[in-house]
DNA sequence: TGTACATCAGTGAACGCGCGTTCACTGATGTAC
DNA sequence: TGTACATCAGTGAACGCGCGTTCACTGATGTAC
């Protein structure tokens, strides 16, 4: 029909860009929207233009919404894997190293507890079964299996379940960054470097302290009633 | 137009319901589909057809999608209040009841984490405000007297920060229902009423030998390093 | 008790909107000769 | 070095679909006389 309208200066191949630039633009921008709202409420033109490209470019790039989600996932995950090198190793964590390792990447990463309980609680997708499967055969039984060498060197009572325990740890150290805007207001406190920092002490101190071996008052109290 | 098609039998006045049922079919398959998945992600044919009702009963019983949810959400915060007394009372919360009570009332409405989640964390809307208003001027400065009162009397040790140790229980409680799917997996457990009574027993121990007076050597350990 | 009519509970087709996606183009850039 | 042309990166209008919502109707039920 009307196609010799030779007006608009945006069209043709641009000048300045680089295609990387374009990319790298997008998952940041998809990051910001996803981590902040559900799939189905982002929309990709809200994303391009925080991106500042056409819209037709998460198609180009990305093969589609799924496929940029699919892209900003396994960049955050990359980014784990480089700020806790610790995951990808093979050997026993020591409880206090992933307190404090795992409390200091929160704080660092404020987005990731939302974005987890999105991925593993909320969606359907493939990664949601791959992470607990990764999660479940890898890291959790190098947790327990520190757990286990304490309660065998007799450093924690013998009765104290390892699953239970880590959970209990995993609880204390994951739960405050989820709920961080309840907690804020809660205790009048922002969540930042030093209190993670706090935290992570305090976890540690009352994790040890809960688990001890010897101390047979505490023990008979919490069991009873 | 052609206003004078008298076939179907559906149009008119239906002889057997009563409009009642037709609002809490409603309200059940709002809790399924919304605790499940996304707002966005929910749409009223689906919830229509699980209550087995025409989709414009949603606006004509409710005024729109938004009207049914804040519906939905108010029907279960009445459910809670009826679950959990403590919640309307004004005195202290034991720390142990609290934990007890909790982990019950989690593992007989398992959707209840799921939707909190949703609620306060992701959400925009005003229920959240009001939720962590609630939550942060009522609930947990009980439970923190609770564990104030504790410090004073001397059953707890005198450095323990009471909003910590309350976030460490909170933590503890709340977190393994959260991660339900991933709990399971890793723990080859599911998580029914057994295992949340041994949560909570589990729960209480730990934290009352993590917190308890006089036990100079797990305080030290904990604070080095 | 019978009848006329307003009301009430609900239907289902239709509407407009925003979404993800597609596609015909565009013009600068790289390449071959 | 110059030129012709394929490629490449990107544009923006358009498409169809499913959504929440609206609305003209419907016929059983309740009410007045």
């Amino acid at each position: 029909m009307n196609q010799v309208k030779t007006k608009t200066g945006n069209l043709g191949r641009p000048v300045g860009r680089d295609s990387e630039k374009v990319r790298e633009a997008l998952l940041q921008a998809a990051r910001k929207h996803f981590t902040a709202r559900e799939f189905k409420a982002v929309s990709l033109r809200q994303i391009a233009a925080t991106a500042g490209v056409n819209g037709a470019m998460v198609n180009y790039y990305f093969g589609g919404k799924q496929g940029l989600y699919m892209a900003m996932v396994d960049a955050m995950f990359a980014s784990l894997q480089e700020s806790l090198p610790q995951l990808s190793q093979n050997s026993a964590i020591a409880i206090e190293d992933f307190s404090r390792s795992y409390c200091k990447f929160l704080a660092e990463n404020p987005w990731w507890p939302n974005f987890m309980v999105r991925e593993v609680l909320f969606s359907e997708n493939d990664t949601r079964e791959a992470m607990i499967r990764k999660f479940s055969s890898s890291f959790a039984p190098r947790l327990m299996q520190s757990i286990q060498q304490e309660i065998s060197a007799g450093n924690y009572r013998q009765d104290l379940n390892p699953g239970l325990a880590l959970l209990s740890l995993m609880g204390m150290t994951i739960f405050p960054f989820l709920a961080k805007p309840m907690v804020e207001q809660m205790l009048k406190i922002s969540i930042d470097a030093d209190a993670a920092a706090a935290l992570a002490a305090h976890n540690i101190q009352l994790f040890l302290a809960g688990v001890k071996n010897g101390a047979e008052e505490a023990k008979g109290r919490g069991a009873q009633s």
